[in-house]
DNA sequence: GGATTACAATAGTATATAGTTATAGTCAAT
DNA sequence: ATTGACTATAACTATATACTATTGTAATCC
């Protein structure tokens, strides 16, 4: 096994992944599969949940249903999704942390410079 | 603190998530990672590596560093660059088990499939 | 100083996709 | 069968962005 890909393979290799990760990029789709956080939902409900609506609600349902990241269970008329793997919440919650530790290293530079202003006082 | 986000406030919290997975979520860019994850490259070294045009480069490197994935640092005429938190590469692990899990589940179904082909000999 | 090298920035094009509207399909109950 | 409720699909628009080509800028070498 070569200890490094080239190009074109590394290409086909991480394609999808870039896709997976692709799913997790659009705010709409993070409020849905936040909303199924607390269990499975059927499409009106997180209408309701979300304020998405139907038609794009269900093109996005589909897209996270094919990729794996959403299980699809139709009972009777309505169809119920919920999470196949926990494993996006913790991918979001590594994310989370990190833009929290930025936006308080942010918070702090800007506190430094408050002071240098106020030097002249 | 409230237990539940209404959906306005949750897309402000979520554009940043969604912002970050976005950087994740293209090809050229997680080739670009995965190159700076032996060390700091430069632009030049990146191109060689990689095979991604000069100017496409440059502006992913500027989406990246700007997003806080990647550093920047000027030595002379050349830029290196590399990772500013190896946070990134536990997400593809993550991603990648993901992946190969669901990918061996498929092979094995169609294992199954195979051997219900050969009954009838 | 001019040439070369390495990177950045801009504009332009092509493609992808999020969202909307309208329509159709599907299942259950009356 | 028909009605009503839920979901899916198709066609379309608008927007975002990946990529290319070109030009610009800064440092290093002759």
């Amino acid at each position: 096994m070569p200890k490094t890909f080239d190009t074109e393979t590394s290409a086909t290799v991480l394609a999808p992944v870039a896709a997976y990760f692709k799913m997790l990029s659009e705010v709409s789709r993070l409020q849905i599969l936040s909303c199924l956080r607390a269990g499975p939902m059927n499409g009106k409900e997180i209408i309701e949940a979300t304020g998405i609506g139907q038609a794009n609600l269900s093109k996005h349902l589909k897209a996270l249903t094919q990729t794996g990241i959403l299980l699809r269970q139709p009972q009777g008329v309505t169809v119920y999704y919920e999470i196949a793997d926990p494993i996006i919440f913790e991918l979001c919650e590594l994310v989370c942390d990190r833009i929290t530790n930025q936006l308080q290293q942010r918070a702090e530079e800007f506190e430094q410079f408050r002071g240098f202003i106020k030097v002249s006082k």
